[in-house]
DNA sequence: CGCATTAAAACTGTATCCAAAAATACGATG
DNA sequence: CATCGTATTTTTGGATACAGTTTTAATGCG
């Protein structure tokens, strides 16, 4: 079973971090051993390494003897991490500014084409890519990976609020703007409107997620309720 | 055999992760699975958990099919975590100033105190704990994890750094004038103080890194040598 | 001395087993 | 009828044994 590509618990790894970035396991959502190893085909030691890993990334979190499920993140988690992007990007970009080239601006402009048709699906992902194509030459990776993991780790609620909303509202138009103060190495600005960016989508994106988690608690009230009416004949799966 | 008391593969992350701190398992030192599984009479398994998560903390890298080693960070990037640094430490102790109150004063101070009489043990841990303490109050959770990591993974190069110079220098006076400045409020000379405080330490600091790798890759070039001259006489162990 | 072949070591993953803890189902009782 | 306590089932965490593969070393020959 051609097997020979790659270590098996990083493409676990890999795949679990997939689906849970996309919002395919939702908040909570209970990673099994054993049935993640039939559908993936190997046996529970990959899993529970891959398992292992994403809890050092904050994905999820583990309880003794219950297991792992997806992490949730608080809301004033969500907050802080752009609070974080807020101070780290501008910083970021100030240093990249002046050795960004033609190539860089071209990448960033070709991300800015792509998410112009572009679902709910990948907008976090270019999104990202977009920012960090402005990052390009500053020069400071470590940071560039905590970003990327902040990124990663509201990407799903970025989704959400996306789906609540249904547009990505003026943040084409941002980045378009933003890429053109670049190209004129206006730092001043750049950053300026860099970092109202980001708290202008922070602050609509926790109002997002605060009403999702609401009507997802009305949801679980609702059900018990249901299942009281009709005794026994929820079909559970 | 008396494997009720099963080695729980946390225990091991945090044993491994205590000795690479610590600089008992230098960089490049290689772990070794069955090795590490016999000394802390465990199996397997724990062991490659424990791996997987050191390794999602970067403080360890795995090769495939070659095993995991503790990871050498460039000097490059030991100059950027200081850099982060001397970006985030500023920002949390002005979050963190209005709010902090006689409490927290006195256990920033029991730190210094501590620290007086203590070795190069456990100088990194204890001058993380101090600044630690002065971002108590400043909300911002995600972000001190951050740092806490950040100074995890540059600890051992501290140690390295005050053994090579066999002293703390002016650090312990600049704690006690960073304190008394926490004291009476006074944001921006506080601030300005951390930053000195941060980045004079990363220039010694990498300095010292510098001649100690460069001395190691001497001895590294020296133990072949020797090798010829006395062929087999080398008790490898 | 250099290089090719071979042997040993070490990692990666599978399968099976067991113990412990949690979840669930079930039944007794007030 | 609701609640509490017990028993069964599920799931995790770990141990052990084994096979396959790759890297490293050791050996031997020209």
């Amino acid at each position: 079973m051609e097997n020979t590509a790659g270590i098996t618990s990083e493409r676990v790894a890999a795949l679990l971090r997939e689906r849970i970035l996309s919002g395919s396991y939702a908040d909570g959502h209970a990673l099994r051993q054993e049935k993640l190893a039939a559908e993936l085909g190997c046996s529970r030691i990959p899993v529970r390494e891959a398992i292992r890993q994403l809890e050092a990334e904050g994905l999820v979190i583990t309880i003794p003897r219950r297991g792992a499920m997806v992490a949730e993140m608080p809301v004033d988690r969500i907050r802080e991490s752009f609070e974080l992007r807020a101070v780290l990007e501008p910083w970021l970009l100030t240093a990249s500014i002046p050795f960004l080239d033609e190539a860089d601006f071209a990448a960033a402009q070709a991300v800015i084409d792509e998410m112009a048709d572009l679902g709910f699906e990948g907008w976090g992902d270019a999104n990202w890519r977009f920012h960090k194509a402005l990052y390009a030459k500053c020069g400071k990776e470590t940071a560039v990976e905590m970003l990327q993991r902040i990124h990663e780790s509201i990407e799903r609620y970025l989704r959400i609020h996306m789906r609540l909303t249904s547009g990505r509202d003026k943040a084409q138009t941002d980045h378009s703007l933003l890429l053109s103060l670049c190209r004129a190495r206006d730092i001043q600005r750049a950053t300026a409107l860099l970092t109202t960016h980001i708290l202008e989508v922070s602050d609509k994106l926790v109002e997002s997620v605060e009403i999702a988690r609401g009507l997802r608690r009305d949801e679980a009230l609702l059900h018990p309720a249901l299942r009281q009416n009709a005794k026994r004949t929820n079909g559970e799966h």
